[in-house]
DNA sequence: CTATGTGCTAGACCGTGCTCTAGGTCAACA
DNA sequence: TGTTGACCTAGAGCACGGTCTAGCACATAG
């Protein structure tokens, strides 16, 4: 059973990934790709199939805010091969504290924004109904100025 | 009862709220703040317990990722006074909205990236007890190159 | 009176991550 | 054979959100 080559261009891998040609081309120059790319005949790039899978995870790094600086040391280990697999987690779990963190703090964010929905959408209902509108208690955002 | 007519310089402020003296200030060039900032005979800016309230606010919508734009647009509504609760409840659920989507898609990736630590768990404990390194089956971030 | 601290403005600079342009090469097809 | 379309490189440009500098004003303390 052998694995079938499947090679694919610059345009190919933009469409699969989602990404620009121009971003794959800066994700190259950066460095973070798992190895030197191939190139044709006529020096265009050869994406492989593990590329192409590689470029999945590095959109799903990069959504969850991870740097480019960081995906590439990344890069750099796999590339390497086995024996650094410890260096490679450490660098996941760094990045996964930082991933929950940050949904922490969008939460904490979020519980501000709902307490504000929820005064606003009194204010309009009461607005609506006949134009009264409450002290303001909850701070700045809820009532007017000064 | 009255209200103590509490007032701060900038740099108690900044203090306060954790902003720099350079980000209060482009804060109110850029219209982030509920109104015109007074100032002192010497044309420092003086700020109110108000502003003080509001630009805590602002930091939480900035770290749950509202653009400057959008907190500008938010100041005017508030600015204006009553009237505009529904404009400001509009602005505001679509900011809830980006939120709670970001925090999905932060979700989504952590569901990776736990996958990934997971594998390299078991990698890092196999490699440590005896060397052994498992065909890899989940993609690039597993095992080596090609 | 002068030194220190805090504030002021205008505007330059910066990191990050793209995004686009100019000018050229090459393969494939009519 | 010529035209089209995808690709190449080097490098400029851009959006965003700060961050910092230069040069100056003012107030208060010693």
């Amino acid at each position: 059973m052998l694995d079938t080559p499947v090679d694919f261009s610059i345009g190919q891998v933009a469409e699969r990934t989602g990404l620009s040609v121009h971003t794959l081309r800066l994700y190259e120059r950066e460095g973070l790709l798992t190895g030197r790319l191939r190139r044709d005949s006529a020096g265009r790039r050869v994406y492989t199939e593990w590329d192409v899978q590689w470029l999945h995870n590095c959109t799903k790094f990069r959504a969850s805010g991870m740097p480019l600086a960081t995906i590439r040391r990344l890069a750099e280990l796999v590339g390497e091969g086995r024996g650094n697999e410890a260096e490679r987690l450490e660098l996941l779990r760094a990045h996964r504290q930082r991933v929950q963190d940050r949904i922490a703090e969008l939460q904490d964010c979020l519980d501000l924004i709902d307490n504000k929905v929820t005064a606003y959408e009194a204010a309009v209902r009461q607005g609506t109904a006949d134009r009264l509108w409450g002290t303001p208690s909850t701070g700045p955002g809820t009532g007017g100025r000064r």
